[in-house]
DNA sequence: TAGAGCATGTAATAGGTTACATGATTAG
DNA sequence: CTAATCATGTAACCTATTACATGCTCTA
């Protein structure tokens, strides 16, 4: 018993309107990357069931040249049980995060290699805050009148308070492991 | 070529001496369950890897009455590769959640739905926030002269960076969505 | 006397990534 | 002419959880 979120969010996507597996992999690159992605290997499969299931319908379009396109489309099951699963209450994980896992180990080595390695991470963190900023900004732009922007906006958010999050803690344990580092230099 | 960060988190317990698997979950959920668990099934077969690869050694203490304990130690070989990985650079990987998925695609339910979702995702992580300080407490009290408590209490600072990103958030969105209703009901 | 704790481990199952296989068109 | 893009899918592999199997001792 564990919920298949992958099997929701291609539901997600689909209810977006009918589109092929190729598709909903571009549409996880353009718009939910910065928090979520699939792979072929599941989206593929996945589809398969959903049409199993009769939460989706599948047409095969035909193209000179160019491979068929297999098209999904929700159908009202699917989406049913995609609002069903919407308002099932969440779980508040702390996903594993790598680098605590290493402070936590902090003394297996120098302070000098800590010190790199949370200055490596602010690095990383600050880069992908720009990212998420200028996100912010071309969904503003681009989607001014569609009735999603707003739920998408509030993920992006999501984005940035988490990441500036990473960055205040970056700067604290920065000073707390160079003021280790003086006391043992003295 | 995917690293086993478990493999890693194992190790990094047998760094802090040498213990059976059984220890090595109690470690886990002590000390590290805010942001890390493992189960048997992985603990277990990760050990005897451990041993065939001449990362730690396995020596079995009979007791009476009692079940055997294998207890594993790490080698030298074993804690250099500990120390190997840990100055490895970590990504920065803004961690598949589950809220930010129906967050998306919140248009497929009522506003109604959505406040429901936030308001309960507040609710977990207040209260996840003050268990959180509840540990940082402990942990100074219990472990005051531990080389080791330094590093602890940055990890647990991380968690409360990030919950208080959350609750900050959920109060932000809140926001939103209620003003959204407020306007839909005119 | 039932259940929790001690202690090991395996098997079944689920979840997920990467590599492979195929083959046409189009842009640089 | 090479690489990318379009487009589908499978197979091998890795990662991880849960359930199962065993059996003793101590506590309520």
């Amino acid at each position: 018993m564990k919920e298949n979120k992958s099997k929701y969010a291609i539901m997600g996507i689909l209810s977006m309107g009918p589109m092929s597996g190729y598709d909903i992999k571009k549409k996880f690159e353009q718009s939910l990357s910065y928090f979520w992605s699939e792979s072929y290997g599941q989206i593929y499969p996945i589809l398969k069931k959903l049409a199993q299931q009769g939460l989706a319908t599948k047409t095969i379009e035909r193209h000179e040249g160019k491979p068929d396109r297999h098209i999904y489309a929700l159908t009202a099951k699917g989406q049913k049980a995609l609002q069903e699963w919407m308002i099932q209450p969440v779980g508040g994980q702390l996903a594993p995060h790598e680098i605590l896992l290493k402070l936590f180990f902090g003394q297996q080595v120098s302070l000098t290699d800590n010190i790199r390695q949370i200055e490596h991470f602010r690095e990383l963190q600050s880069q992908k805050l720009k990212e998420i900023k200028a996100t912010e900004e071309l969904l503003k732009a681009d989607y001014k009148d569609n009735p999603n922007l707003s739920y998408w906006l509030m993920t992006v958010r999501y984005g940035q308070h988490v990441n500036q999050a990473y960055l205040q803690w970056s700067k604290e344990t920065l000073a707390a492991l160079r003021g280790m580092k003086q006391e043992s230099e003295l």
